[in-house]
DNA sequence: CGTTTTTCGGCAAACGATTTCTGTTTATTG
DNA sequence: CAATAAACAGAAATCGTTTGCCGAAAAACG
């Protein structure tokens, strides 16, 4: 009898004789049923090892309580620790979460979009470049909510949670300043992004009014992977003038430029000054020792879950909302004033020191 | 009319004219619809962009092309990779992979389980410690098949996919020997795991084979964290006697180590050597610079899910398979001759040359 | 032309829950 | 005693598919 397939609630109802009615409210703690019924089918549910099929219920309800993450790249260590975030809610509210990685391919980001609402997720977390793009947007404007992580749209005004990247980089320039530094090169991240944008833009008004040097050879253009500062580094050391101080989109890109500065025997911090973002996991290790912009990504991506978990529940009135984090600036090893240097270095890393 | 919810497969047919089953059988190739059918149907389809419903489709089908994949911790540089993995080809493959984090946590894997279970997952991939607990056997015995990654089952043949522990620890501790090493440490991972468990034995053995000293302050028992590596440096430099040698359970452990051997001002390889395990992303980065037994993380949990949708589409006959994946040593810069150090620094590393 | 066989499609029953509705029994209250 | 309410049964609709079965039409055959 209980043999076949799985316990449903129609097999608790004759186990208990009750109707299937009077057990699903008994289960979902409905009112209008007795107290003693109730125990007594919670009892047997127990017993039978009953569990609702949560797919029939999704059918029934039109809610899965399941939430779609959209990742350019789990590898990234900086990912997982959003991922967590957004784990430490959703077991707390009871989803699960559907985790996609797009490999910031937008086909692929496509494709994985029509499967998580196919799947009927009730929201979507994305931590991607694109969201700005019809084919997304077409996706994105139906009625399942949705999150941004730090990326926001030119075009759209969404929910969205990302780190003060004014103020951020406002700090990371004045303190490389205040080191002495003049001449820092910036590698930034995919300018497609809203938030590498923002970034670069700060950079530039603070550098020019922090009276930094103002040379477009020092804007080299990455996409946040350890490559990026690998070839960055290597542009920057290729210069005539090299940069003084380095900073990186994001502490990945920060360690390419280490392992670069380390294969041309430039010593961070003696030689070069590097200032990372994001503060992931590894960059407090004494052998990477990064100095860097902390962004709370842990804290991030719960917010965004929160955020969407409200906008799931909510009925969908309230206006869309920005959430933005502020960051710290967390001190290490990898920046040094400028002026520990032999003269003889400073005259090698600024041959002309006429300044323009 | 269609301003209401989702397009149905309802739809489609009253727009073509057809039946419900007849729209059913066009998109799903099955016979006996005649060509021009298909085609209108198709076209329908298209127009009004309907998408099946998965979950309506699993309820009745029983599966879900859903698979779960528990691990201890994302933020552990590692587990991305086994993702990434199984990511790769549940892509292909066209499953969509629910991600659950267990912390290692028994309570917390099991709701896990159950919740992956209520939503029907046709299969779950686990990368956990926990695998031979009763009440996790519980869950596991039912239909849905799974896969263990590098745990396997002490009472229990699963399917199993696991690198080749054997050789490797063999390798390993054979080439520090070559490099001079008598007198090696150990940090292992929880021993609790089969893997860990299995190393720990062969190490026991070829070190005794190749004539490296035998002491069991040279085991330190760590659980695969930054901070067990940390730790166990900490606990060899505080020896009489320190290593000379550290083969380190993980590369995440052997972050640790460096950490610590920073701290302590003792130089990685001069001073001591260092073996990781795993070969992480980051594990080549000069500054860091691991010599470490590859561990092809991805290719493991591509196999992985390999194995598990083989297994799920079979109709379970076959017996349990393991896989056992050779692993491979990388030379990088982690690891020293002996013999390379001034004769002080031995004798202070090893005061009493009496070997026992 | 009549009969058999294919081919095509429609009908309706699942899948497992939730929810609504009607109806019956019992207990409570004025 | 009548009226009301509470507790529950039972049936049915619903969510969106898939699929077994059956019938009609068309094609093939004698």
């Amino acid at each position: 009898m209980r043999s076949k397939g799985r316990i449903t609630i129609r097999d608790v109802a004759t186990a208990t004789g009750h109707a299937v009615s009077t057990v699903s409210n008994a289960l979902s703690g409905k009112p209008h049923v007795n107290e003693e019924t109730r125990r007594q089918v919670k009892e047997a549910a127990e017993r039978l090892g009953y569990r609702p099929s949560a797919v029939a219920r999704s059918l029934r309800l039109k809610l899965s309580s399941t939430i779609g993450v959209l990742v350019s790249d789990v590898s990234n260590p900086a990912i997982p620790e959003f991922i967590r975030g957004i784990d430490d809610v959703a077991v707390r509210e009871g989803c699960t979460i559907f985790l996609c990685n797009t490999d910031e391919l937008i086909e692929r980001q496509i494709s994985q979009m029509e499967t998580l609402l196919d799947r009927q997720v009730d929201g979507m977390i994305l931590i991607s470049q694109h969201c700005d793009e019809p084919e997304i947007r077409k996706l994105l404007d139906g009625k399942t909510p949705f999150v941004l992580i730090q990326r926001r749209s030119a075009r759209y005004r969404d929910d969205y949670v990302g780190s003060d990247n004014i103020q951020g980089t406002r700090d990371s320039v004045t303190y490389l300043r205040q080191l002495g530094h003049r001449r820092i090169g910036l590698i930034t991240g995919p300018l497609s992004s809203s938030t590498a944008q923002e970034r670069l833009e700060v950079f530039e008004t603070t550098s020019a009014e922090l009276g930094c040097e103002q040379d477009p050879e020092l804007i080299f253009r990455g996409d946040y992977t350890v490559e990026a500062g690998y070839r960055g580094m290597h542009y920057f050391a290729s210069l005539p003038q090299r940069p003084t101080a380095i900073i990186a989109s994001n502490d990945v890109c920060a360690l390419g430029v280490q392992d670069a500065a380390s294969e041309l025997r430039l010593s961070i911090p003696k030689d070069i000054s590097l200032l990372g973002c994001d503060d992931i996991d590894l960059a407090r290790l004494r052998q990477i020792n990064l100095s860097t912009l902390r962004l709370p990504k842990r804290e991030m991506g719960a917010a965004a879950a929160e955020l969407l978990i409200r906008r799931i529940r909510s009925k969908r009135n309230i206006t869309p909302r920005e959430i933005i984090i502020p960051t710290q600036l967390i001190l290490r090893e990898s920046c040094a004033p400028l002026d520990t240097r032999s003269t003889a270095e400073v005259r090698k890393a600024a041959p002309q020191p006429s300044d323009s």
